[in-house]
DNA sequence: TCTGTTTTTGAGACCGGTCTCAAAGTAGTA
DNA sequence: TACTACTTTGAGACCGGTCTCAAAAACAGA
């Protein structure tokens, strides 16, 4: 394996000085070449295969064009989508993208962050960062977050998703089709249950409802997804078997959504006739199931690619300017399937 | 924002030399560092709040500790756990991931090719590479190719997965359940289309059966999953409504199985009283389906574990020493669940 | 104490680009 | 032709580490 031919190489062969083959590949500035001087370069760097090294760019122009994605577990259904929307953004600007894994462990996470400095990476998105992390541990380098904590929308520009909207977009929904006995299934994060419970509270007091502690399941959350399936199942079942069944259930993610449409089928509840379920994500799962699950989009890919445009905005902006801190909300959407319809008789 | 700083910084502060200080924070050696020393320059590391510059080292090692992954949608269901089983073997041995999507564009496949080898990335995962790609296109850098076709696997370390054999362990066991009649969803690439018609006709040979030409479904395969989602469900209900149908499906993949789960429920058929279904890949919507999906695993996760050893390997071993090209059949399971059994009288 | 050996340290070249700044070239105009 | 204004080019410092090689220090055995 011989060694790569470098610009010198290059600017040798087409008989120029390095910094004016350096212009042709430059991707920085719009610089002034003769035409008959590039089109010289530009044969001689394809005669030797010469490819620029970007290492030696970057640690004089302190550029990478690399951006980090710091996300809890790429393995989430609802990762992808997400990452797709900030990579067709960072794309057009020829940027590329790097994913980092935290399991939600704390110390991964900063493991992460000090990786993402090492390699001078010129961007970071950061997924709901750990209780654990300290805003002044945020590398000083441009970020967008993505959470709702004020902690941080505070200091850096964030993206987050309404989700507390999303929830009673959903409990308003069942509720204008006569349900007014609806089970909640909360699960994921301490914080996205206690906003969803909050939400869910406040809608039934608002719909001047009455709230039964018993209707409200808490899934405990488990690592392995299959294992939070498993466990959901359970409890499901439970609500299902209650003397007082609701005629309505809203689970806080398709996943639970999809444990309940499982049971009911098991357990002989025809959906919706006998109980309606929404889901929340909107993943394909939700498309697919039979019957396909009703259920609140958080428009993951939007929320990506707000995350990218903000970020490259503020690494475009003059780096004098002060970089200003953009608290974006993005709305959820209820996509309407065929697993919720009209309270029935049945429901009791 | 001030200069971070560098080296020279802590070891003039350490009172050292920076090749000392260096010695330090090298990764590539255990480097013989007096402890006492030691101490001291990481003391004034702290102090500065001192962070290698990744770039820097890079250009003069040759070694960026980034490896790529060019897939071709990082939205299609079965990336994840493929990329998951990668990070983890990754991270273990201090690589991170650079993910890059082809969208099943050969331009765009090239362009990440030479993005690839600009960024100087230590090694390559290049997923099932397009006709288009050149084998001489192909980086002069350690890789794993995720293919089974002969042109790259002569040349490179390949690992792929045994979809002949998972689809004929799907077959046997359908026929065993008494199964003679199997309609086959084929999707996909033509290569995927191509291959599993062939073990769908091998073994239908080879179990004495008469293969109906009807009973083998096509599915166009569109960029957008959701497209490919629509027009599956079509061509099954034309399945499901033929005058002879069959009393089982095998879905190719496992949209086109939730797709037959779907229509069967429309169509008001049981599964799997009136109908068995099996798909392939299992997806985590294959076990959250209602019924739950049976299903035949590739062990994606495997996959990419495999992949990444592999490639460690070869990053890992002595330069010097020629690369050998291993070529490695990932097994398939069948995971059986509630969508398939035993034939009733009802199938015709 | 005096070698011989091993460990630890320092000097400085080196990686391959980018960037600055001044020199050279080219036009346009008087 | 001379002069100004602008474009194109080249020389060489520079980025911040790693790597080589030899010198210095520490250690061991006699």
């Amino acid at each position: 394996m011989k060694k790569s031919p470098t610009l010198v190489d290059v600017a040798k062969l087409a008989n120029t000085s390095k910094a004016t083959a350096a212009r042709v590949f430059s991707r920085s500035k719009s610089a002034n070449v003769r035409l008959e001087t590039k089109a010289r370069i530009l044969e001689a760097a394809d005669k030797l295969g010469y490819s620029p090294n970007l290492s030696a760019a970057s640690l004089r122009s302190k550029k990478t064009y690399l951006i980090a994605l710091c996300i809890h577990d790429i393995t989430n259904p609802s990762s992808p989508s997400l990452i797709r929307g900030i990579q067709d953004e960072l794309a057009q600007h020829g940027y590329d993208l790097v994913v980092f894994n935290s399991d939600w462990d704390p110390n991964k996470e900063k493991k992460n962050l000090l990786a993402v400095v090492r390699n001078q990476l010129d961007g970071l998105i950061l997924q709901d960062p750990s209780d654990e992390l300290d805003v002044l541990e945020l590398p000083d380098i441009p970020s967008v977050i993505l959470t709702s904590n004020e902690v941080f929308s505070a200091v850096r520009s964030t993206v987050s998703t309404d989700t507390v909207g999303g929830v009673k977009k959903a409990l308003t929904y069942l509720h204008s089709m006569g349900h007014d006995r609806i089970g909640i299934l909360l699960g994921g994060s301490v914080s996205q249950i206690t906003n969803r419970k909050r939400a869910y509270l406040d809608f039934y007091e608002g719909a001047g409802l009455k709230v039964e502690e018993r209707l409200i399941v808490d899934v405990p959350f488990k690592t392995r997804a299959s294992d939070t399936f498993i466990m959901a199942k359970e409890l499901i079942v439970d609500l299902m078997r209650s003397p007082q069944r609701p005629s309505a259930i809203f689970a806080s993610n398709d996943m639970l959504g999809l444990a309940a449409l499982q049971m009911a089928q098991i357990e002989g509840l025809e959906v919706p006739g006998d109980l309606s379920v929404v889901g929340m994500d909107d993943l394909f799962s939700a498309e697919s199931a039979s019957p396909a699950l009703t259920s609140v989009s958080k428009h993951r890919f939007e929320v990506g690619t707000q995350a990218a445009k903000n970020l490259l905005n503020q690494i475009h902006s003059d780096s004098s300017a002060v970089k200003e801190v953009v608290n974006e909300l993005v709305e959820c959407t209820l996509v309407i399937r065929d697993s919720s319809g009209p309270i029935t008789k049945h429901g009791a």
